[in-house]
DNA sequence: TGGCTTTGGCTAATTCCGTTAGCTAAAAGC
DNA sequence: GCTTTTAGCTAACGGAATTAGCCAAAGCCA
């Protein structure tokens, strides 16, 4: 019986593969096991349990996901970056399905959950979309979460099969994207 | 041993409330038969199982909402319905999340599941949503996607706690939809 | 009223999954 | 090379969904 040479890193990566083929709710101890040539009590020597096991998944994906929007809106402002840092944000739930439920779902456990400064990270790329619109502070928050709000809801839609089979989806989201950029520009008060 | 005077759609209602309760995720035969004060098994004599079950529940939750959002819209045009209607739903979402979740959950099965009837429903009312703003024909279709990306993504992200402790959340919900009407309201192309 | 049929409970048993306990061999350290 | 640690394994438990099969309550009809 030669070893595999898991830890947590290749259990919750492989994992995260997993979720994504076959759908994170669909995930279970045995089936990674199985995909890892292992059997299932071997992965608790790694992970403490299927709850840990998505928690990791969720941290995973939020890290991806910040520095997928991170890059993307590298060097760019205003609407370059808008709709660079959405098409990201839209591609990764799109080729990540599983991971971006599992980061979805994801809470904090305690106050040094890593977790918390992947959702940070997170936060930052967020607001990075933002530079180079002129927002009144008191604002930037509504901002935030009208921003959030949209590509989490497009891409959670799209991703669950939610718009009727796929007739402009791409125009749909350029449109919504130019919509918040139009908005952003005159927004006064 | 006397009956309990269950039906498929007491069942379903009782699943709903319980998952209201105690989260979607977390609700069971079991505890729902409990909570009947019946066994479990006794439920497939209403229910095919627990996919029927959840699929029951998203149905209602589909119709409950586009009665909510049509009730909300009577009467209404413009900014009074888009506001209504908005508020109407997320109020949905937070006093019935497990209902809630189940909708977004729920895949039509055949050419005539019900859940289809009621998806077309809900699509009334959308557009119901949208009176009175003089859209483009050919943008209709984005319109719809935007505002429910918009409306789903808030709702979804405030109902699993995705804002940080509620500073302002009526405040941001209120300006999005504000900000949205505006956009509708000047969108020439 | 009384008997027949249908229906909606029940118990028992199966299966599947997550998880724990305890064993053993592989790797690592001295 | 010997000891210690680690990462697999098998066996077993517990909980949840589900199925089979039994039986009494309700409904129906002469």
């Amino acid at each position: 019986m030669p070893r595999a040479g898991l830890d947590a890193g290749s259990v919750t990566a492989a994992g995260a593969a997993l979720a994504d083929e076959i759908g994170f709710d669909r995930l279970s101890m045995g089936l990674l096991a199985e995909r890892l040539g292992v059997k299932a009590p071997s992965l608790y020597k790694h992970v403490a349990g299927q709850a840990d096991l998505s928690h990791r998944i969720g941290i995973l994906a939020m890290t991806e996901i910040a520095d997928a929007i991170g890059e993307a809106t590298r060097g760019r402002a205003g609407r370059d970056a808008l709709v660079a840092g959405a098409d990201a944000m839209r591609t990764y739930a799109l080729e990540h399905p599983g991971r971006y439920t599992a980061g979805n779902a994801a809470r904090p456990g305690g106050p040094d959950d890593p977790l918390r400064a992947a959702v940070d990270r997170l936060f930052a790329s967020w607001s990075a979309m933002l530079r180079g619109y002129r927002l009144d502070p008191d604002q930037e928050i509504h901002v935030l979460r009208l921003l959030r709000s949209t590509l989490h809801g497009f891409a959670s839609l799209e991703a669950t099969g939610g718009f009727r089979i796929g007739i402009d989806v791409d125009d749909s989201f350029t449109w919504v994207v130019r919509f918040i950029d139009q908005g952003l520009r005159t927004t006064r008060q």
